[in-house]
DNA sequence: ATTGCCTGAGTGTGATCACAAAAGCCTTCG
DNA sequence: CGAAGGCTTTTGTGATCACACTCAGGCAAT
């Protein structure tokens, strides 16, 4: 089962909330594989809580297509990737991101630069040490210190939304291959950028950083659709 | 208040999804005008139903934007529109919906661009008698039935989240100005397009249709923050 | 008449119970 | 030995109750 803590000490903030945080960092980060079913009442109990503001949670994930309610049946589950739905995903992050990298550039701070090099620098090491979960965790504070500052909200839940439905086949994806393997991020020459104000450098780079990362998904995608045209075992 | 009926006759689909569809359907109409303030026991009370299945399809709405939590006090309202927002709106609306139109065009058949001179036909009668409501059902029907021919459930899901923020607002726009001075849309170019199998220039005016109803309510928009710097009168 | 408080109605949120349906397991039959 | 059918468990859903908090309206004091 999927553990995860809830932080009991915020008094004020509501639960769901919390709940769906936990949920969708957990999801972001790759720890929920695709068609992994859950359930209210399991997520509840490992999340001491009843399952009233897990049901919010969830509610709130269904609609953002992190988690779907599987058709006539109703088990809850985490989506499966199609090649038509990753391409899809792919573009609209080719829409959104570097738009926000682009319009991050502009309102960029020295301290900003600075996190940005040691997201960098924990992604690399992560990569030394082939840990998977780190270096998905330095992209996304690497990816998300820069949309932050982008000052557009609209623009940057999309892209949260698009990370949650790719999280956890980008786990599925990153850990099969290993970190070795990984392409060679855009991540360098985009800080360069970024130090320049040269925000159609900064947008280009995390266009061609998006590129290759999603890519490599969509071999992987293709690669097993026609490795296994049909799959009926196992189930979480 | 606003009334909104529930359909009793159909027995499988969820409650709170029934509620859902009711509520978007009336938010993408506009029937729900900004910073109305609603509630989950009215809302059930209006449908019949228990509070319950109405709290989840808010929680819904509330992930899609289209609804927000008020931060100190804890009342429900349709989110009032800001110009940074409504210009992310517009920005993302002509990232997806074009492409929405460009892909739908290799899937067109002889009986969807039917429809679609229907749905414009139907849009010219409201626009000649002043009617708003069925100007408004009109271009919808006009824009998701070729939305829904492109076999893209990613981006037609994001088109209509789109809408349901847009929707409340534009209703206002459009009634105040009245159905007379709306900007001629492109539908018959891009019918036009759609039997030549164009699909650039079906994108093209897609993007033009966008362009231009956007820019009308920006413009409102613009007036309206200038002209009353801050409210403090009536709440709904 | 204005300002302060303060009580009561109304709000969203969380917990708990009831229920129909599907899942999963196991027995049983071929 | 394999598969089909019945039975228990678990699932999501809806309803209802309890609670802390907010906001409006009226009362009282200045």
């Amino acid at each position: 089962m999927v553990v995860i803590s809830l932080d009991t000490a915020s008094g004020d903030a509501k639960m769901h909330d919390q709940v769906y945080d936990r949920l969708a960092e957990a999801l972001i980060q790759g720890q929920i594989p695709p068609l992994k079913s859950v359930s209210l009442r399991s997520l509840a109990q490992g999340l001491g809580v009843s399952p009233m503001p897990v049901r919010e949670a969830v509610r709130r994930l269904i609609a953002e297509k992190a988690l779907e309610l599987q058709p006539s049946n109703k088990r809850l589950r985490v989506p499966d990737l199609t090649e038509k739905r990753l391409t899809q995903l792919m573009t609209a992050r080719q829409w959104v991101e570097p738009e926000l990298a682009y319009l991050a550039t502009s309102r960029m701070t020295r301290d900003s630069i600075k996190r940005l090099r040691d997201d960098d620098a924990k992604l690399m090491t992560a990569l030394s040490k082939g840990d998977v979960s780190g270096y998905m965790q330095a992209n996304q504070d690497f990816h998300f210190s820069i949309y932050a500052r982008a000052d557009a909200d609209l623009f940057y839940d999309m892209a949260r939304t698009l990370w949650l439905q790719v999280g956890p086949f980008m786990r599925v994806v990153f850990g099969r291959m290993g970190t070795v393997h990984l392409p060679k991020d855009h991540h360098q020459e985009m800080i360069a950028a970024f130090e320049r104000g040269d925000a159609e450098a900064v947008k280009a780079s995390m266009a061609a950083d998006i590129h290759e990362g999603m890519n490599l998904m969509l071999d992987a995608i293709k690669a097993q659709s026609q490795a296994e045209p049909a799959k009926r075992r196992k189930r979480g």
